[in-house]
DNA sequence: CTAAAACCTCATGTATACTTGAGGTCAATA
DNA sequence: TATTGACCTCAAGTATACATGAGGTTTTAG
């Protein structure tokens, strides 16, 4: 135990996620660990950081698909101050988009409320229906939100 | 078809959502549909209303389940202005608590790409683990999101 | 040394929100 | 009337992100 690794389970108490999600990260690819000699997992303390990182980026909204590419340039490199300065100055940039998109809604939702026009051909919310007479997809104003 | 009532198709056209998903809609129970003698779907114009309500409130991040509670209080009565006037201003609530805990996060990244210091104790993103010597989950700073 | 706690793998289950496909019926049009 | 497009139901599949349980092995503590 003093060999300073760690055991999935002190990883998990630490992290506070679960065993049974650390295994998952292992095969997802975001996280790799070595094994003993009866095939147990044994992390290095840096583990900590990039379990952190995920939760982080988990927490904005961030697929594990996407968390991994990014994390796919350190796969074993511890990762570097400067490394998570590059991520979390990417994420913000996507936390931005998805307060801006959500914000809009949020104004949109106002001007509705204050209007309550949500019969109206004219309304910002509503305009992809009726717009459509008959055919083709055109414009979509409520697009789908693209969860990546 | 002069009969002022829409086919699954026309809803489906009119209000862009595919006809599977005004199936699972119904079978979800957050519309519901007449049927005509050979049992196909009839809906007055008022379910182009409320498909427009549910992609909306979808739009902010707000579940089926969630969504469905709401609309329960009108399950065939059209949806009046003050009633959209009324939801929409609850989620509207929802929409602020989302868009204020991304905008927390996102300040956090910012300074912790400020400081570049992930690693250490005090990180205000990083303080769940280490914190916890051994026991007990404490009081998790990132705690999940929850998605209702 | 031995028993309990911790681990391991692999399969299956859970929840959300749909889509796809099979096999068959209904309705609008030429 | 006949055909074709639109519909119907029900089962199963898809993707994400894990949790749970079975059956068996490894480690650690006393």
């Amino acid at each position: 135990m003093m060999d300073n690794t760690l055991s999935v389970g002190d990883v998990a108490r630490r992290s506070g996620v679960a065993v049974s999600t650390l295994h998952y990260y292992e095969e997802k690819g975001l996280i790799q660990s070595l094994r003993t000699q009866g095939n147990q997992r044994r992390y290095h303390r840096s583990i900590l950081r990039r379990v952190a990182i995920i939760r982080i980026a988990k927490q904005a909204g961030i697929s594990l698909r996407i968390i991994k590419s990014h994390l796919e340039k350190f796969p074993t490199r511890e990762v570097s101050p400067s490394d998570w300065q590059q991520m979390s100055s990417e994420w913000r940039a996507m936390l931005n988009e998805r307060i801006l998109s959500l914000t809009q809604l949020r104004d949109k939702l106002d001007s509705c409320i204050g209007c309550g026009c949500l019969s109206l051909r004219d309304c910002p919310l509503r305009n992809p229906e009726d717009k459509l007479g008959e055919e083709g997809p055109g414009a979509r104003l409520l697009e789908e939100e693209k969860q990546n």
